[in-house]
DNA sequence: CTATAGTGTTCCATGAATGAGGCATATTGC
DNA sequence: GCAATATGCCTCATTCATGGAACACTATAG
């Protein structure tokens, strides 16, 4: 039977794949690579990355960043070593909160 | 199994996930929300929400987007209007290069 | 023009992701 | 201290994405 498991998205997260989508093609195009090349260096099926360019939402955040990776696009416009920078502040950012906000009520920000 | 399919990630791929998910569990305390108010207003389970905090290579993108809507990020640094505005670019770039003037259509250009 | 390579799209078997539920461990508030 | 809530993590059934192969179409080369 039919199972109506149709997810819903919101219209930001649409874009914002298909724009994912379309920044890899254009980035691959650009180099001179074929899908097929790009998704033997991926190890993954020359389909799956015709479906990560066109923005489709189901596939897998490891496929597509890796294909995105290919192709030479810097996810969240960050070089690899100011990514690992990025990953350690995130880190430390987490340390920090507590989950004092969970209530809604956030006292201080240790403004300084 | 004999084979499961050993998926093989670059390490700048892993980080951007993992950097993602930091990014989205930091959001979402700051917000003071639980992953369980996450994960219901995604449309999704808890333990999704949460592999997605850890940066699991399996979650598909829609998934991972959505949550990140929610929280309030701002996926490739843009705003709504702004986001659009990118998809507009990348499509143009498109068509202007060589071997993807098809995605298009090209049938309807008898206007001469 | 023909030949070749690349792309876009379908179908289907199957492996993988997801949801559900439970339970242990924080964390918060009393 | 205790109670209540939130998180982390496990297992398993079910659903879905994926790989693979086929095919038509398009573009580039010759």
């Amino acid at each position: 039977m039919a199972k109506p498991t149709h997810r819903s998205y919101s219209r930001y997260a649409r874009q914002a794949a298909e724009l994912l989508g379309l920044m890899i093609r254009n980035a691959r195009i650009e180099r001179g690579v074929t899908v097929a090349d790009v998704a033997e260096r991926a190890g993954i099926s020359r389909g799956l990355v015709h479906r990560i360019e066109k923005g489709e939402m189901g596939s897998s955040m490891g496929a597509v960043f890796e294909v995105a990776v290919i192709v030479g696009l810097r996810l969240f416009e960050a070089e690899p070593t100011t990514l690992t920078r990025h990953l350690s502040m995130e880190r430390d950012k987490l340390t920090l909160l507590p989950q004092s906000a969970r209530t809604g009520t956030i006292k201080v920000k240790d403004d300084f």
